[in-house]
DNA sequence: TTAGAGTCTCCCCACGGGTGGAGAGTCAAG
DNA sequence: CTTGACTCTCCACCCGTGGGGAGACTCTAA
């Protein structure tokens, strides 16, 4: 009568995941497996399905999987990963504010391109296309 | 006396790209040599390195090795690029205008997070972080 | 003629987050 | 007991743009 835990296609099925990417990240070690049965199947206890959903949670914050595994291990050794992830989110918004910077210096450039653009120049031997001047 | 092409390393030394790179663009079809040395080494004719200046600005400006591959299609056809460059180069306008969109609302999603964050909140076991409520 | 530099093809590796399939073993219901 | 669904491990592949290296061959200057 004790929980024995779920196999991986309960799992699967319970979160929306498939087998494939629970087996990754039980690969990984982001989602221990609590045990495996007689036959070698994985057996999943309840709080996976918390921990899937943290882990979903922060991929969609933009944190790669070896970050999560960082945040679950603090967890797992009794802590609270609140500050882990607090310093994780903010080197996440310094890296939107680069990416932003650069994107909108990009965009200048093409839009500064098209400006004069023609789209049916004089033909010049010497260059491939007159307008970029190679 | 005729000029019986350059091998790979001086187009290498001359236009400043690795070897490796130039065996690939060869390898995509974007750099045809002009012909093959008795004992089975590339030979590059001179307009080569105008051509490998055309695909490092269109590089420079987003295009992929495919668009720029169409590009010089286009060319070698006999025909002026520069309208087909035009639509590629409006279309990455588009592509960073649409990515810009995203990064500023993904900004917002973090910025909003971490204005009530708390670093060292009441553990609560149903939750591994109760910042994010999950 | 010979040494050494250059080049050839072919294959594996990188990144990140998985997906697909083969072949074999396991589990549960009828 | 059988059958069909499930699961196991292991390997390969995807995206793009090359980099690294092995083993064999070629070219050129002295």
């Amino acid at each position: 009568m004790a929980a024995v835990g779920m196999k991986i296609g309960a799992l699967a099925g319970r979160s929306g995941l498939p087998v494939k990417t629970l087996r990754y990240y039980e690969d990984l070690g982001l989602l221990p497996a609590i045990g495996r049965s007689e036959g070698g199947y994985r057996l999943f206890g309840e709080e996976s399905l918390r921990r899937l959903e943290f882990i979903r949670r922060l991929k969609s914050l933009g944190l790669t999987l070896d970050d999560i595994q960082e945040c679950l291990a603090v967890h797992d050794a009794g802590e609270l990963p609140c500050g882990d992830i607090q310093r994780q989110l903010q080197r996440q918004i310094d890296l939107v504010d680069e990416r932003l910077r650069e994107l909108r210096l990009f965009r200048k450039e093409l839009q500064s391109l098209l400006q004069n653009w023609q789209s049916d120049p004089a033909p010049n031997t010497a260059v491939i296309c007159p307008n970029l001047n190679v």
